[in-house]
DNA sequence: ATTACACCCGCAAACGTTTGCGTAAACTCA
DNA sequence: TGAGTTTACGCAAACGTTTGCGGGTGTAAT
């Protein structure tokens, strides 16, 4: 392993006879400095392979042109899309993801914002862990670095956020079951509403209210996580109602797929005893039988929203909290044959 | 949104009345130090929250903590595994994960190896894009920095390599379906030979061999890369065939499921009239119907461990090329009803 | 011809840390 | 007691870059 041996400005400045300061400024076509003078400087500098010292600039600039990226979870497909988004966005604006994750636990997530701090990143992308209720602290940090929180969201924190239409996406998901002459129309949600639990259900009221069906609370299921094996409890549950719901809108695909399982299960048709729509266009949703109808939720896009937002903001530094916004970027139902409309109703 | 205000070595000297090597010194328990003094110094540099700038650290030392990884693709189940295993273990040794995303092309991955170098990254965690035959520029790289490949790597590339046993899985996975009494076994696997399909198709043979079933070319498929889709195609394919397979191994869990829902759409019968085997223990195998007999692969152990080797050798620098070591992690065979006994052979 | 003012460029300090070297004080041993 | 050695610390340079400031040259206006 040779060492590496990196050029210098110096070293431009000495092929070329003049100064390092010279060379600095025109490697950034600062004013000061001739057209002649920069053309031959950025030739050489092509010519000799230079690449600026990150750490010598950062020690010198305070800026690392590191971006901090918390997440709860790398393993839903979903958060790696939102990634993907990430890697790609930050690469654009020549800046560079540090990925850590939280394990939804409240305490990692402070202690690697506190990380981030030292290890002097320009930014920070944050995905809420469950439980963040303790805003103070997160609150803390906006005043140290700007701060774009996305997918995991709270109102609370005074900063940019990127999310999805939640609640527009919810309420087309249940308008398209009322359309289809669905009447019992049953939800599946966390108890402990996380902003995107909440917003959604917030969907599913309105679509109920817009369409003057009832609102029938036996018809409302909740626990506190919802993974694939909580659908299957809270379908078994529902099917204990002496009333049984003609349509179930599960907040999340593995919920749906669970509550899929559990109906056919129970030699229920779906979708013709009972219809399914999920929410985040999973693989999981495409390959079950029948497949998903459910909510595509564009994650690349956030991802590289968030970063937009973020460089944006590091680049010019925000004086007040209303300067904030909350992006929601648009999802789109996908109809599959979990809601097919030969149902006979 | 405050100037961060670190506190520095001088801050704790000046308390001190002593000298900022004194300080440095002793925080890194140098024995020029006394003991009193360095009790001293660590107690005030908690007491002042200090932490070193690590800009000014890595433009002095040239050791920036920072670990670039760089994978082909974030969003398939079995990377974001090893991704979870990698930003633990970092964490565990006090680095920082860069990661980067090389989408699957060969240039994009050496621009990216260029970038991390740039970058200053102590070690480079790579995992390789299809059709990297040019290994010659990757061989540079190692000239310059530690490396360990993951997951899709290449034995041409003389490195530290951590990857699974590959050969042995699928050694496992067909000897299960012989040992159910299966005899016309069919592969589904990649053309252009991976190293990974490359080792499974390996351990295929060697069960046939081993067991005394002839070998029959009609019953290796292959196709470029074999996502979802080609697993339907290859598996229309294979029904052309005069005589039927009774058993079909397919060396990615997807492609199993495209296999999978082909065959029932020809009205077979799986497992009794054809038997299924994947790869990978993905969420797609557990929730198909039926579910897919697969190999579970230790994802965040093969992170951690790649982790483990590269740190190890970025403190102890390799001289030769003898050094480098392949780690094979085991997998084991989980048997799920798509191989169920109860066919009647 | 003098002044005024761009225009270009170089000097040198500064960022926070590490480390080779120098040395005063303390200790060792004959 | 004097020479040699060890202990414990400080001085200052160095890493590569940025940037305030000062100055020399040339041009234009008076």
């Amino acid at each position: 392993m040779k060492k590496r041996q990196n050029v210098r400005l110096k070293d431009i400045a000495d092929a070329l006879q003049t100064s390092v300061s010279t060379v600095s400024r025109a490697l950034k076509n600062h004013k000061d400095i001739s057209t002649e003078m920069k053309e031959k400087v950025h030739k050489k500098a092509k010519e000799l392979n230079y690449f600026p010292n990150i750490f010598a600039q950062g020690f010198r600039k305070r800026r690392t042109h590191l971006i901090g990226v918390i997440v709860p979870n790398l393993t839903h497909y979903y958060t790696s899309t939102i990634l993907e988004g990430v890697l790609e966005e930050t690469e654009n604006r020549g800046y560079h993801p540090i990925i850590m994750g939280s394990k939804d636990s409240y305490e990692k997530q402070i202690e690697l914002l506190n990380m981030m701090l030292h290890l002097g990143v320009d930014g920070i992308l944050l995905s809420l862990t469950r439980n963040t209720h303790n805003i103070d602290k997160i609150i803390q940090y906006i005043e140290e670095v700007p701060l774009v929180l996305f997918d995991k969201v709270s109102r609370k924190v005074p900063c940019t956020q990127i999310i999805i239409d939640e609640e527009e996406a919810a309420y087309k998901a249940v308008k398209h079951l009322i359309d289809l002459g669905r009447k019992r129309i049953a939800i599946f949600k966390e108890t402990n509403d996380s902003f995107n639990s909440l917003k959604r259900y917030e969907g599913y009221l309105r679509a109920l209210k817009t369409h003057q069906l009832p609102f029938d609370e036996s018809l409302v299921l909740s626990s506190q996580y919802i993974p694939l094996d909580q659908g299957k409890i809270l379908a078994e549950q529902i099917l204990q109602n002496p009333i049984k719901p003609d349509a179930v809108f599960c907040i999340t695909d593995n919920c749906a797929v669970g509550a899929l399982q559990t109906f056919k299960k129970n030699k229920l048709k779906v979708p013709e005893d009972i219809a399914i729509v999920g929410f985040s266009n999973s693989m999981s949703s495409q390959i079950v039988e029948p497949q998903i109808t459910t909510i595509d939720q564009p994650g690349t896009k956030v991802g590289k929203t968030a970063v937009t937002y973020l460089v944006d903001e590091i680049d010019n530094p925000k004086k007040g909290f209303m300067d904030y916004k909350t992006v929601e970027l648009k999802t789109h139902l996908i109809v599959r044959a979990s809601t097919k409309k030969e149902a006979n109703f």
